[in-house]
DNA sequence: GTCTATATAATGATAGAC
DNA sequence: GTCTATCATTATATAGAC
């Protein structure tokens, strides 16, 4: 009888062997070693993919499904995305699209922009719904701030993996989360200044300020 | 009459040119067109510089001085951490060594963990002054809020660089700064959540984890 | 100190047999 | 569909002339 393995057919063991290798030692592996890996000779995965540009696409496109099938699982629980990203990091199934996910914000690339453009998304869509039930402070720029939030959260979990000995991106992201949960938690909850001068003075200083420096 | 241009010698001249061509480029970037930038044969480097990992090195090298240089200027303001790399990105003079420590951040290595942890060292420092000075609230754990501030600051800067069409890293860098100034000064003012009892909650689990599942 | 020329290895791309 | 064999390019490393 055969196992849902060997019915993968070649084509797709060549994508989950790239997806692997580029998510473990980033795009600038050889095709070689992924046709080892999938047990492949170099000319299938020419044949199949046409260059490794193309290979690349397939594997976006193949995440690209992954995170759209593990959003639907996870979301069921109502969720905000850090949630998320914490219940996706500490399952093994989804190891190489974390790992994957990871590289590619790293390296930049269109998935990775599709990726984070859709969490900030979704971060901004829950934050609002979080505001009208008056859980969370309602924002001066709703917008800007899923975009800060988000991209500090993503961020500090895709440095942490670049600086981290430990060649598993899968375990500096549970670091990362495991190692924010206390100081943001707090941070949210409690702030971080005394008062609100600050604040009032930048608010004060963008509505009038000297000469055009606003972006200077 | 010689220009302090004209006085550099070959050696510097190749490292000058190693840094600016890793910083815009990565540090897969070719021996060959950093010898062709610096105007001298590949075989001058390999004299100088042993091998590309030899090169590198001293690019290292060369900056954590500069690093050590600009923080002695801008560190009379006494201004906190992001406001020094506010004026950093500001100002042309720093570009190729804010390009240089965006790379590094993105693939990692020794520079980048050294600037980092000193960074988050930095942060610490200026947050115990400023709970002294009683405009800061004090932290239940003091490190991993400076840690997380500046792995998140950090972070946010090395995630919008790569994501950026822009292949410049220090205007993606100053855009950064200035989308995030509203949302983190008002996240720093008025924190986030509208009640503390998802902190309480997580002290209280922390306190007495089910299992030993704290890190699980 | 600086160069040219070359060695050696690895890459992605290609052609064609089966 | 799958393979082997080879090409062209590029990478770093090396040797030795000037």
């Amino acid at each position: 009888m055969r196992t849902a393995a060997d019915d993968l057919m070649a084509r797709a063991r060549i994508r989950n062997a790239a997806i692997d290798l580029f998510g473990r030692e980033g795009f600038g592996v050889g095709l070689r070693a992924i046709a080892e890996t999938a047990g492949v000779s170099l000319g299938l995965i020419r044949h199949h993919f046409g260059s490794k540009a193309g290979l690349r696409e397939a594997c976006d496109t193949q995440i690209l499904e992954e995170i759209r099938a593990a959003k639907e699982e996870q979301f069921l629980e109502g969720d905000p995305a850090a949630n998320m990203l914490r219940n996706l990091a500490s399952l093994e199934q989804y190891a190489p699209m974390m790992r994957y996910l990871i590289q590619a914000m790293r390296e930049g690339g269109p998935l990775a922009r599709q990726f984070v453009e859709r969490m900030i998304a979704d971060a901004e869509e829950y934050t609002e719904k979080a505001v009208a039930e008056g859980v969370i402070h309602p924002s001066r720029d709703p917008g800007a701030r899923a975009r800060f939030l988000t991209l500090a959260m993503l961020g500090g979990a895709v440095v942490t993996a670049a600086l981290d000995e430990d060649p598993e991106p899968q375990r500096s992201m549970r670091r990362w989360l495991d190692q924010m949960t206390l100081p943001a938690l707090e941070l949210y909850t409690q702030g971080l200044l005394t008062d609100s001068s600050m604040l009032e003075t930048y608010m004060t200083y963008m509505k009038d300020p000297p000469d055009g420096a606003a972006g200077a």
